[in-house]
DNA sequence: TGGCGAATTTAGAATAATTCCAATTAGGAC
DNA sequence: GTCCTAATTGGAATTATTCTAAATTCGCCA
């Protein structure tokens, strides 16, 4: 599982110097500080927009470089439907996308306290799991 | 939930002139072939590939074609990990894919019987789910 | 503080899967 | 057969992402 919460939650205070174990540069910090700020699973290219706007010398190549940094320290995760362009976002609570067809928002969702994807599915006893990406796609219920 | 086996199963004898409502053409009828073929998840490169052997003469554009063809009228699935090369399958049983990390194959999971993915998620009730993808990377249990 | 090696950033080129396009070909209805 | 539409084709275009090589920054230690 991802190791997560290493120094705490900075979502809203100072970013520190090192988190999980990544040194944080500006950019890593601008590209963190995006991720931390809005959580709509904005592509690369979303994100370097919005880091432009704390730092516009940042490169789109440097985006990249940070947001995989980020991901392989577990700091942010990355997600991808289909053949879209990938998202990320830095929730780290272990969740499931679903994607609402009517408004094409991605929602999290979460499992049920205890809940184990094991226990539906046919895996040879003793199969590890590492890692685990579902996406559901649907309709909300209408509101009321 | 996706229509199947609308006129029954035809793995190994001929492929009707109409499939799901699918006007079968040479083309269409040796990409879906291949696929009913090899259940080993080819991209649509190795589709390509395939298909050249009993059609030479066909292209990779045709094989696009086909295969968006198919998946649209629900004889064929398309599979994405991660950011990788779409793959393509014809095992229409609801099923979800396990990834070796070991040897790279992917093999299909069946849902254990009466198992409700709906009982392990924190859906908002009266959520309608049209589809799911769940993939999981992980190691078999070690050969005997 | 200055200098050094390593890590990071950068702009732009390269890559690779997929889609688009415009022209030809094939199919089915009459 | 004729006509009309759908399908196929090769090649160009697109697009997210990765690579490359040079410039910059960083942390460390004298």
């Amino acid at each position: 599982m991802v190791s997560r919460d290493q120094e705490g939650e900075h979502t809203d205070g100072e970013i520190p110097a090192v988190v999980g174990g990544l040194r944080m540069t500006k950019q890593r910090r601008a590209v963190y500080r995006v991720l931390l700020d809005d959580r709509d699973h904005p592509t690369a290219n979303d994100v370097f927009r919005r880091a432009q706007e704390r730092m516009p010398s940042i490169s789109l190549a440097t985006v990249y470089n940070c947001l995989e940094a980020l991901v392989e320290h577990g700091l942010v995760n990355q997600v991808n439907f289909d053949r879209e362009p990938s998202r990320f976002c830095s929730n780290l609570k272990e969740h499931v996308h679903f994607h609402d067809e009517k408004t094409g928002v991605i929602h999290d969702i979460t499992f049920k306290p205890g809940a184990k994807l094991e226990d539906l599915l046919e895996l040879p006893k003793g199969t590890e799991v590492t890692e685990l990406e579902l996406t559901i796609r649907g309709m909300l219920p209408k509101q009321k």
